[in-house]
DNA sequence: AATCTGTAGATTGTCGACAATCTCGACGTA
DNA sequence: TACGTCGAGATTGTCGACAATCTACAGATT
């Protein structure tokens, strides 16, 4: 049984939709524009009927807002928008860091330990900062989605909810402003999996996610009020 | 200013996507079946274009399955996806009521009490069983969604899992063996939203969800062993 | 000047046809 | 008989063209 010789054996559409995908995270398609069929399809060089399909897709991303007989356009997330959704991670990562202390096997323990570590080395150096940062911590957050075994919630948190996310760092750029402060709280984090403590590792979580959101509604009264 | 007159303003994928939904949430779709393009097309009155757009919908809304080159199936959820939907509600409607303590105006809840009267009076005759039990209950709780003035819970409670949640009604067909045991738990959850008191109204509606998780557990262990 | 109307252009929605890929049964060989 | 190969038919993926709708600007009217 040989692996798929043909490069790509995905679909066009399948494609260009994450590429949009990518590129809206990005900011390359920025927030409130307008998506233009006949453009993009020349972009990517190909038809409009797949692009179509991918816009589609993306609509149930929730990355983009379509009306019809007038176009799509990329998501423009409010503040408060921002906020329901950490409220939202607050709740369900919780659950599923709780579900992790019980069900995450100890290997992938040590492979998140052995990530905090390599996180630690790039906070320490400037070097690759953006990137621990950014991508990194939600790399953290994912494994632990993971480890709960649940699949529903795999779905939910690493689907919209994690696209938005990562929109809104590229976005703001704001890329944890404490950096030292939530690598010590995933360090906590990781012990209490370890411990098999499902109940600390649930609050612990959930203060976690807390704190970064009261540590952007502290930035955006800040932007709104100077 | 008109309301619209033409009959159709949505669009012809949009309208088919609803239908499609429709037909698989109600079993006219059996779980598993695959589904085809050119047949459903003809039964539809439209083209593969359209047709194609709204599967990729479904897809999103995770009532079918698509496989690249292959084709599209409806889903066919097993018993631990439906042990893990109700994991994740347990989560979010929580929160969702703890908010809705807080954020829910006096009159939503007037109008929640006047649902449940009508369930009541729904549950003592016969007649018009099946809609209560089935559709009310979660109009029930999509209301407190509502209430909870959280835009993406509304999202996510009310889009995918909503879908899943029907279908899977549907399909087993076991509306609530527990109707009136069900209608106090509501009943006690309206007044401790009433009663604005949210760490109380997060409790009871997560012993709620969590009561008829595990009545679904007995069920299906019942079926497997028997 | 401000508002309304109507037309031109562009964009979205829909369709049918062609190409690429998969499915499944027939055939041949060990 | 069991297994692998091959090919016909059907299905999915992609494309370009046409129809329906919206947008924006120019001109007319009050």
């Amino acid at each position: 049984m040989l692996e798929p010789l043909h490069p790509e054996t995905r679909t066009l559409a399948d494609r260009v939709c994450d590429q949009i995908a990518t590129a809206i995270v990005k900011g390359e398609l920025s927030p409130g524009q307008k998506i233009s069929e006949p453009e993009l399809a020349r972009n990517y060089g190909i038809s409009r009927g797949p692009l179509r399909e991918a816009i589609r897709r993306l609509e149930g991303w929730r990355l983009v807002e379509r009306k019809p007989h007038v176009g799509a356009r990329v998501v423009q997330l409010s503040a408060r928008e921002l906020i329901e959704i950490y409220r939202v991670r607050e709740a369900l990562e919780g659950m599923a860091c709780r579900q992790a202390a019980t069900d995450m096997p100890q290997e992938e323990i040590d492979d998140l330990r052995a990530l905090l570590d390599a996180h630690e080395a790039g906070v320490d150096q400037q070097s690759g900062r953006a990137y621990f940062q950014k991508e990194g911590d939600l790399d953290f957050h994912y494994r632990i989605v993971q480890g709960s075994r649940n699949g529903k919630l795999l779905e939910l948190l690493g689907g919209d909810l994690y696209h938005l996310v990562r929109m809104y760092r590229y976005q703001f750029s704001v890329s944890s402003s404490r950096p030292k402060r939530a690598l010590k709280e995933h360090r906590q984090i990781v012990d209490a999996i370890e411990a098999r403590d499902p109940e600390l590792a649930e609050m612990l979580m959930r203060r976690h996610i807390s704190n970064a959101r009261k540590n952007i509604e502290d930035k955006l009264n800040a932007q709104t009020t100077e």
